[in-house]
DNA sequence: ACAGTCCCCTGGTAGC
DNA sequence: TGCTACCAGGGGACTG
């Protein structure tokens, strides 16, 4: 499933194949993709076409391209969010319809420039592929982002409710440290809560909780400064890593973006991993930790209990 | 304010 | 073989 990382790789993909290009068409395959769009399919397809791609921008698995608006007064972005199986493909319109292709956009040649710059003509088409139609596309109105204070940048109206992600500057390990101990609850619910820092699934939740040697249930609010830090740091090194893997494909001539970038596959050492030994318990020579599931919110958690104990002095 | 549950979906898999 | 049941999970809505 696609997290904070691959998002960021198909934000770049977009950023490459179809920014600067402008909507002269816009299919709706299939009207539950845009189930958070109110105004419905016409409206969608309305206020979409003609219109400019920008430089598509990124807040936690939130995706948005701002469009141009020399006419409209109030700026607007198509967002996009990938829920658990979406993925941007920009490719021709010779193309087979995927099995799952739910909203195509018929894109406009690059600037000339651009384009001789690229040395080729980009595929014509982007597409919206989903199969569990977790995810959608919407139109949002473009508004002054007052969680960062960084009053240049606009983002979607509706994505204000979430905070800044890990990869944001505005976070930082006291900024961190402030979000976690105003919440009365356990520490994987509060990194789950994208109202207090957006980005984080179950998988980087539990990897990262792992790195840093925390128990899920840990009480957020007595987290110290120092584990605060410790797991924005895990957050951040768990998603750079990712992000390393997954975008080593964007230079394809599509935007890469199905969930399984090759990090999955070689570098989990908690999530998904139950009953097997715990890799720096091994390490470290003592009686390594056997990874451990439980149910926890509706969802499964992994975790070592040598290395992330149940904490003994009732920071509960 | 927080916890719990349900829902939206499809496809893979386990069990009968 | 084919049926049913369940699981995976982001995020929002709703209830307790």
């Amino acid at each position: 499933m696609p997290e904070l990382p691959e998002v960021e790789v198909v934000r770049r993909g977009v950023d490459r194949w179809a920014a600067h290009r402008t909507v002269e068409e816009v299919t709706v395959h299939d009207e539950r993709s845009l189930r958070r769009y109110a105004e419905g399919p016409a409206a969608f397809r309305d206020q979409l076409t003609g219109r400019t791609l920008g430089a598509p921008q990124r807040r936690g698995k939130f995706l948005w391209i701002p469009l141009a608006s020399e006419h409209t007064p109030q700026p607007t972005a198509l967002v996009i969010h990938l829920g658990m199986s979406g993925q941007v493909l920009v490719e021709n319109d010779d193309a087979p319809a995927e099995k799952h292709l739910k909203i195509t956009l018929a894109l406009g040649d690059k600037p000339q420039a651009e384009a001789a710059e690229q040395g080729h003509a980009p595929p014509n088409q982007l597409r919206f592929v989903d199969q569990r139609i977790f995810g959608g596309m919407h139109l949002s109105p473009l508004i002054p982002d007052v969680v960062t204070r960084t009053s240049q940048r606009l983002i979607p109206q509706s994505a204000t409710h979430i905070a800044p992600d890990p990869l944001e500057p505005a976070v930082t390990g006291e900024w961190m440290f402030t979000a976690l101990r105003r919440r009365r609850t356990g520490i994987k619910r509060a990194l789950l809560d994208q109202t207090v820092i957006s980005g984080v699934g179950n998988i980087y939740a539990d990897e990262a909780l792992w790195r840093a040697r925390m128990h899920y249930a840990r009480r957020a609010e007595t987290v110290t400064r120092a584990e605060a830090a410790r797991l924005l740091t895990a957050l951040q090194e768990v998603m750079a890593a990712a992000l390393e893997a997954g975008g080593t494909s964007f230079d394809a001539l599509y935007v890469n973006v199905n969930g399984a970038s090759g990090y999955f596959d070689r570098s989990l050492q908690a999530y998904g991993q139950a009953g097997r030994e715990c890799s720096r318990c091994a390490v470290a020579g003592r009686s390594a930790g056997v990874i451990q599931r439980a149910r926890f919110m509706g969802r499964s958690s992994y975790w070592c209990p040598v290395c992330q104990p149940r904490p003994r002095n009732g920071r509960w």
